[in-house]
DNA sequence: CCAGTCAAGAGGTCCC
DNA sequence: GGGACCTCTTGACTGG
């Protein structure tokens, strides 16, 4: 390596120390040097605690070189005579003090940093930057952290709506099958003579008359309000579905929706209900944009008013329909 | 101070 | 074994 190829002499060396702030007099240097060789500081660093490092009981701003030439004997030349340019990488110790350090308090005000900086024997500059890396590294793995959690969310929530999804097709399938079984019924009912067997009154409840309240709440929702006032037969479908599955209402959907939480809004799956566009069943279904809330979350008892069952009871609904069969 | 970047250093792998 | 190469980590710098 590099370090392997440097060549000392004594005017770089000057140069050297002098850019490392350290007082570059020829005893200063053999100091430097007997104190790398000096069994002082040949035990681990570990054994003097970073408490007393605190309490300033360590000698001086050595303390923490000797860990280097632990794993070479050649790093102490390298430690006092490298070149300024070179980065010197922080001994262990140094990084589990800093570290220790940053989990107390991130952020570095001055008077710490000087103090930390003297007590490992580096530049505050040091210490400053190395805080600056570690909060940025730690928002890094902050992030991914995040997009993990995301992700997860994410599948679940994806989970979710595909069994809504599936529900929604064995639910339509089911109307579907119960609407043939009516109309054959109402066929059989106008064989045997019966003379008002088409009008629509017959297959469809009589609607009520809908109080002030739930009169206002309908304006305030158009949409679902034309979907609601289709009278043809997938209408009354919908009433049905609303009374017997709540998923798909949107009772309670904004109290349950965490806000600005765009992953709980599902645009609905064009592939999927184009396929059977003309089915008015799932328009009153699915509004162009719809949401809906875990099924466990859901509070099915307190529907709005505008949720398609003209503010009534679900359980009569289901009864104007199937009182007819 | 932060985001982005550079570059040294260290570890791992492959090939001769 | 060792050199070449690659990748990752991390200390340091820069511009906003």
């Amino acid at each position: 390596m590099a370090a392997g190829g440097r060549v000392y002499n004594d005017s770089n060396m000057t140069v050297i120390l002098q850019n490392e702030g350290i007082p570059c007099s020829s005893e200063a240097l053999e100091t430097l040097l007997m104190s790398s060789s000096s069994p002082t500081f040949h035990g681990s660093s570990s054994m003097v605690s970073f408490e007393d490092v605190r309490r300033g009981k360590t000698p001086d701003r050595s303390f923490f070189r000797p860990l280097e030439q632990q794993d070479n004997g050649d790093e102490d030349l390298d430690e006092c005579f490298h070149q300024p340019g070179k980065k010197r990488r922080l001994t262990t110790d140094q990084v589990q003090f800093l570290e220790k350090s940053f989990e107390m308090e991130n952020k570095l005000e001055p008077e710490r940093k000087v103090q930390l900086a003297r007590d490992l024997g580096l530049q505050p500059r040091q210490v400053a930057i190395w805080f600056q890396n570690r909060r940025a590294r730690w928002k890094t793995k902050q992030l991914e952290k995040d997009y993990e959690a995301l992700r997860a969310k994410y599948n679940n929530l994806k989970a979710d709506y595909d069994n809504l999804v599936k529900e929604k097709e064995k639910l339509k399938t089911e109307v579907l099958s119960l609407t043939e079984r009516l109309l054959l019924k109402e066929k059989e009912k106008g064989n045997s003579g019966t003379s008002d067997v088409n009008k629509p009154s017959d297959l469809q409840p009589q609607k009520p008359i809908p109080d002030s309240t739930s009169e206002e709440r309908e304006s305030e929702v158009p949409i679902v309000h034309v979907v609601c006032k289709q009278e043809d037969i997938s209408s009354a479908n919908s009433d049905i579905l609303d009374s017997e599955s709540p998923h798909y209402t949107d009772a309670g959907h904004s109290s349950l929706l965490e806000p600005a939480d765009s992953s709980h809004i599902f645009e609905p799956d064009n592939s999927d209900l184009s396929q059977d566009e003309e089915d008015n069943l799932s328009r009153s279904l699915f509004p162009s944009v719809y949401y809906f809330p875990k099924l466990e979350d859901a509070v099915y008892s307190d529907l709005p008013a505008h949720s398609c069952n003209y503010g009534f009871p679900s359980e009569d609904q289901a009864l104007w329909f199937w009182s007819e069969l």
